[in-house]
RNA sequence: GGCGGCGUAGCUCAGUUGGCUAGAGCGAGGGUCUCAUAAUCCCUAGGUCCGCGGUUCGACUCCGCGCGCCGCCA
């Protein structure tokens, strides 16, 4: 039976700052969703890359003292080796100025044109020369400009329309229809809420005399076309030029709540211009607030993924972000919480259950694993790691990542209660019960594996190397789903007990 | 101003279609084991479930109003 294909995007980073802790956050989970169907041997294909056309990055390498294409460089490649350096993968990494997205972007605009869904017309506004942008009444202060003080002009100013309005109806149509396009519901909700005003129509276009830094209209070279039809086209053009198109269809966008709009209107109904289906579904998640806690301050409220990753380990730093926000909930970000996940539910227990069961197995039996003799508790065990792999799928398919790994550890807390109720410590005292000894750590071992397989696509490093404490240096999860009492043939040995997780003291910040 | 979300133990939150004495984790306090990363495990919190009305045999869970945060739109 063949596989359904998952194809999952990041929106592509504007190159006006660094990677902070929102790009990373979505990139993160659309690794981890990539990992996990790949596991489940589902063909996957995750696409991110940088948006590098507009007013903000043209002025930004102004200010630089280079060209926009030369900043757009820099930036891109920081967010490339950022991805890279922190074990985020990706399949295709995209930019806005790669010549076949020009390329493909003329090509749809020509064709809307051609259609009849670009016209031509007059707009009329506020205008700051200093801001270089138009102004909302609602947004002066006092009749000025807020950041010049200055009373902006009076400017009208034709421009290149998408008739956006048209598809109106078509997509409040597609969305009552298909309740699972857009999630968390909360989003799909506001989205028709929004629809129940008229939407109008879209503003595409940028004349040059203010702005050149953009891709040209095919059918006005006068002009250059502005922001979202740039950059959403990225979702489709990376396909094309990779000849992927089949994969199309499978898109599952990945966005932050800030560019719900752009993605669940604007980006629609150019599909449906374009003649093109519907992505699959829209993910959206919400933002992490900054604590103004002293440690932050000194570094502008930035979380920078590579500080994270040599401060506390990029596992740990994957977990934090993975448990702590309910996907399209805001979160709060803190690195107390973060050491608090660290040293309570991966030190204390994922990483200590590792030590424990190692080390009895060492000091017992020389590190070989005996055989198995299932007894009432050591059912129970296999039953709540069964339990948390199908509650794990279950929530995952739901973006629920902190309800998924909560069902694991719940299973791992299990373990940790197993050993203490079984007391294979206690029984080693006496060498009748030593085979019973031998049966529980074998057990244990198998919870050990099975959590690494569970986990890997969470906390790969982890999963990686606990598997090869149990000797079993198998980095491809297939070889690790295996039946319980499968993956430890007689005479097999694991190896000495080493810490996954150091522990991180309160007080060092 | 319109629409929507949220408001549950110190903190972070669960609470399916209304129903037995409202739950978890963390923190805090007490205890235990000793295999382990001073880790594990056990016990302990008596919280106006934002407020006020209403529907109901019965509401944290439904309805209305109000208050407080937050978001989107105009």
């Amino acid at each position: 039976m063949p596989r359904e294909p998952v194809y999952l995007t990041t929106p592509l980073f504007y190159v006006n700052a660094e990677p902070h802790l929102g790009h990373t956050y979505v990139t993160l989970v659309a690794d981890v969703l990539g990992r996990f169907w790949r596991a489940r041997n589902r063909p996957v294909f995750v696409l991110t890359g940088t948006d590098e056309h507009g007013d903000k990055i043209a002025q930004a390498a102004a200010a630089a003292g280079v060209s926009p294409r030369e900043h757009a460089d820099r930036v891109s490649g920081i967010f490339r080796s950022t991805w890279d350096a922190a074990g985020l993968r990706y399949d295709h990494f995209i930019r806005t100025t790669d010549s076949y997205h020009v390329a493909f972007v003329q090509k749809v605009l020509a064709d809307i044109h051609a259609k009849g869904d670009i016209y031509f017309g007059g707009y009329r506004g506020l205008y700051c020369f200093g801001c270089e942008r138009f102004y909302q009444e609602r947004e002066l202060v006092d009749g000025l400009c807020p950041d010049h003080r200055v009373a902006p002009t009076e400017l009208a100013e034709e421009n290149y329309f998408f008739r956006m309005s048209a598809y109106q109806e078509r997509l409040v149509a597609t969305l009552e229809a298909n309740p699972a396009l857009i999630v968390p519901e909360g989003y799909r909700r506001e989205v028709l809420s929004l629809l129940r005003e008229p939407i109008g129509d879209l503003c595409i276009s940028r004349p040059k005399s203010r702005l050149a830094w953009g891709i040209e209209l095919p059918f006005d070279s006068r002009y250059v076309t502005y922001v979202w039809f740039d950059a959403l086209l990225n979702y489709v053009s990376a396909l094309v030029h990779l000849g992927r198109m089949e994969l199309w269809p499978a898109a599952e966008h990945l966005i932050g709540k800030d560019i719900l709009k752009a993605h669940a209107v604007f980006w629609p109904t150019m599909l449906m211009a374009a003649g093109l289906p519907l992505y699959r579904r829209l993910c959206v998640h919400g933002h992490w607030q900054m604590q103004q806690g002293k440690m932050s301050k000194s570094l502008g409220n930035v979380v920078r993924p590579l500080d994270m990753k040599a401060r506390y380990g990029m596992d740990a730093f994957r977990y934090y972000l993975l448990r702590e926000m309910a996907f399209g909930q805001d979160a709060e970000f803190s690195e107390e919480a973060l050491v608090a996940r660290l040293n309570g539910d991966l030190a204390n227990g994922l990483g200590n259950l590792a030590s424990r069961v190692l080390a009895m197995q060492q000091r017992y039996f020389g590190g070989v694993v005996q055989p198995l003799a299932p007894e009432a508790a050591d059912h129970a065990l296999r039953a709540a790691f069964a339990a948390a792999a199908r509650e794990l799928d279950a929530h995952i398919a739901d973006l629920a990542f902190h309800r998924g790994l909560e069902a694991v550890w719940r299973a791992l807390d299990h373990a940790n209660k197993y050993v203490v109720e079984t007391a294979p410590f206690t029984l080693a005292k006496d060498p009748v019960r030593l085979p019973r000894v031998g049966a529980i750590l074998h057990e244990l071992c198998e919870a050990l594996r099975t959590a690494a397989q569970l986990l890997a696509p969470f906390l790969p490093e982890t999963a990686e190397r606990l598997a090869g404490l149990l000797g079993l240096p198998a980095t491809r999860l297939g070889e690790l789903d295996l039946p319980w009492g499968a993956a430890f043939a007689p005479g097999h040995r694991t190896l000495a007990p080493e810490a996954l997780f150091p522990r991180v003291e309160v007080s060092a910040a």
